[in-house]
DNA sequence: TTGTACATCTCGGGT
DNA sequence: ACCCGAGGTGTACAA
């Protein structure tokens, strides 16, 4: 059996089959069609006819993708059940959520190309450059943050959100450490500071700082208003080596 | 010319040509291949050999997307710049993204299938259910916010961000209100927040109200302990009626 | 360009 | 199931 099938201007019974043998096999299915797509969920939305991509994976994932933008103008995320029928000559393409309970129907109008392809894939992103691998920088390098800085916790449950980093400065005032990976803007201010404040209630003298590559204007002002501080530092990027499943090395 | 050219397992020669048509024509091109993807820019990633689809837009937009979940593995925002060469006997898709600079490269391996679509669509979603729309409820029947309520201001940018809605009480107090279309969470309480203390440096007995569907348990905490206030409102789905392109009346 | 906040956000991790 | 926060967030809008 082949790893794609594909038909050029189905007929409707083409199309049929075709949907069919994929949703059966677990295929991931391609649609190029002119089509209307009606949404309710949610929120509730009707897109007019057009010529549009339509993706369905194998594991339930509904996208209808326009021309234009990295976003899919209609989708369905995973573990959304699809179904499909005919109505008033065209087919409609269903994709039901339960929990929040939503509807996604595409109506075929036009369908140019329908494929379906049976993807073998075993592999997984090995991304470097998260905030995660910036806070395990910092928790083994604690003086990047200051001199005579020591890290107490990491990703901390206090009352009203969960500490990036926990520490004490070598004056041994509590230190309430934010990390952003990217410039840290007023979000990130009120964020930081929330932690501050909750923990004053149970801690005299302590510190906030917000570490980040850099810092949005409106963020810096509210930030030295506030009383709280900032260091810039770059997420870092691991070289290849380490990557994916590690061998261990004896 | 037709709107859809495909070809199952091309030689590297029809590959070639129908990328560049692809290119040429400003279609939308997929392909169904087995390949690697590198990439670098904000962060940094590998992704090992596998089965994936991969769509480039007119826009420039490219998308990786693995055979499960919502999100593209990798991508590249519209704008990029796409290019492509033959590399170590495969063929190399490579898309540059300047400011902020960023490459990805999809490593071709094994190629099942590519198509090329001339894409017509002058359709926009409608959608109904926003906070946008919400906003404007409250705006034009403000007493669902409380009686006596009126509003002053919509999306007014006072120093520390941009308060959804600005009002005043049957007592005369202002009232920031912060609107969330779905349950409000610590990051929402946080905002309004924000913006009553630095109403507060300015005016005396301002109040903040969260107005949204449902809160989580530690944002109502939190809220009460700050002296906030929330009312249960669910953001308005239109009906069909007023979509879309509106014509005039008269 | 920068700043700010929404999103049918999605996704993962924790409890 | 809920809660919480990151994200290469993307996207629109305003200054």
């Amino acid at each position: 059996m082949s790893k794609v099938k594909s038909v050029l201007n189905p007929s409707r019974g083409e199309l049929l089959d075709l949907l069919e043998e994929g949703l059966i096999t677990r295929s991931l299915i391609v649609i190029f069609a002119r089509c209307k797509v009606h949404y309710d969920g949610r929120a509730k939305s009707e897109l007019g006819s057009g010529d549009r991509v339509v993706m369905v994976k194998p594991d339930g994932t509904f996208l209808v993708h326009q021309k234009e933008k990295r976003e899919p103008v209609n989708w369905q995320p995973p573990g959304s059940f699809i179904s499909f029928h005919v109505e008033d000559d065209s087919v409609v393409i269903r994709s039901l959520r339960k929990k929040p309970r939503e509807i996604l129907e595409v109506e075929l109008e036009d369908v140019y190309m329908a494929a379906i392809f049976r993807a073998e894939d075993y592999e997984a992103l090995a991304l470097t450059g998260s905030e995660a691998e910036m806070l395990e920088m910092l928790f083994n390098n604690p003086e990047l943050i200051e001199p005579g800085f020591r890290a107490l916790a990491k990703e901390k449950d206090i009352g009203r959100g969960i500490v990036d980093l926990l520490g004490r400065d070598s004056g041994g005032n509590l230190v309430v450490v934010e990390l952003k990976r990217r410039k840290a803007d007023l979000h990130a201010v009120s964020q930081l500071k929330r932690y501050v404040e909750a923990l004053r209630k149970e801690n005299e003298n302590v510190r906030g700082i917000l570490v980040a590559p850099s810092i949005t204007e409106g963020a810096k002002k509210l930030l030295e208003k506030e009383g709280l501080e900032f260091r810039a530092i770059k997420p870092p990027k691991r070289e290849k080596r380490g990557w994916g499943r590690q061998t261990t090395l004896f």
